[in-house]
DNA sequence: CGGACCGA
DNA sequence: TCGGTCCGG
């Protein structure tokens, strides 16, 4: 997903800690994937309720939240509207491969292959439109702010971070980078690791943030540039130049200076190119975000989680009461800082 | 994913 | 106290 140009960005490691008292935009369909594939049983099976909903998204929804708010930071969730026009090859793609893996699924289960019927399930999520509503039910119940984004949530969030409105953008995806991020968190989970897609593996991923000021200086370059060696490269909405990977990308704009010369000299042509710079320049965005933390429902959380989808009381409990001990924190100070 | 639990 | 395993819903 997203264009790969871990090879050119400037990156840091750092801790969880580093991350305290900032208020940070959180792609929200990214992270629920994450937690659709990996909050899943040994064999495969996502957590469900008793009537067999699946619960994988709330339980990491509400329990990654109130990690972070512990650990001061404020998350505010972004997610996705239409996608943009030209997405829709990109879609197209990605719905071949998982009619691929579905029907990859059906024959492992004929053939009981167990450990394929695992590697499979865990590749194929569904986000339906039950599953935003719900969450964002849960986090209007947790007091902690959403907002829904006219197209991109990677825009929407980069655009915030933009305009100081937020410290950063937690994201796996580097085009954050191209639509104005300054800021990018990656990997931002409490122990560091993450599972291998589709094998009971986990690989240490340590977090890190990719710095789009310094990036921009190493190389020399501005956010325009980037964007023009992202096309080269291959994006949501483009098909790149064959065999050109971030690198050859960055060195073909240095030589020639823009995509048109390249392109010119090259003899090759990318769709609509004028239409995504422009996107990813001026994305259409919601310009008055609420950001801010708001009351806790305590029972409605406790109606929503532990009566309507199973999840335990005993468990959910101790979250709630850290969860309203943080907003009480951050209300006293906001008045300290008031005054 | 992240916490609980358990044996060293 | 550390690292592995199990479990949640």
């Amino acid at each position: 997903m997203g264009v790969d140009l871990s090879d050119i960005v400037v990156k840091r490691k750092i801790t969880i800690k580093d991350l305290a008292n900032m208020t940070v935009a959180v792609d929200a369909y990214n992270i629920i994937y994450q937690f659709l594939s990996s909050i899943r049983q040994p064999d495969g099976t996502p957590l469900m309720d008793r009537s067999g909903n699946v619960t994988s998204h709330l339980s990491g929804i509400f329990y990654r939240t109130i990690t972070m708010l512990e650990s001061g930071i404020k998350p505010v969730y972004v997610f996705d509207g239409k996608p943009f026009r030209l997405k829709n090859r990109t879609l197209e793609e990605r719905r071949i491969v998982k009619e691929k893996n579905i029907s990859d699924l059906e024959k492992a289960r004929e053939e009981g292959d167990v450990e394929k019927i695992r590697s499979l399930s865990s590749r194929i999520n569904y986000i339906n439109a039950d599953m935003i509503r719900e969450i964002k039910e849960l986090l209007t119940c947790m007091g902690i702010p959403y907002v829904q984004a006219p197209t991109e949530g990677e825009a929407q969030a980069s655009w915030m971070n933009g305009k100081d409105m937020v410290q950063g953008v937690i994201s796996q995806d580097y085009d954050c980078i191209l639509f104005g991020a300054k800021q990018i968190y990656r990997n931002i989970t409490i122990y560091g690791r993450r599972k291998v897609s589709g094998k009971n593996i986990y690989i240490n991923v340590s977090p890190e943030v990719i710095e789009a000021a310094e990036t921009f200086r190493t190389l020399g370059m501005t956010r325009e540039n980037m964007i023009d060696v992202a096309l080269l490269v291959g994006t949501d909405f483009n098909t790149g130049i064959d065999r050109v990977g971030a690198r050859t990308a960055v060195k073909l704009i240095r030589k020639y200076g823009s995509i048109e010369e390249v392109l010119k000299v090259k003899n090759r042509e990318i769709e609509n190119l004028q239409e995504i710079k422009d996107f990813f320049m001026h994305p259409p965005v919601e310009e008055h975000p609420d950001t801010t933390l708001h009351e806790v429902k305590r029972e409605e959380i406790f109606e929503m989680l532990c009566d309507r989808h199973d999840f335990s009381k005993d468990r959910v409990l101790p979250y709630v009461e850290n969860l309203e001990k943080v907003h009480k924190k951050a209300s006293q100070f906001n008045l300290d800082s008031f005054f």
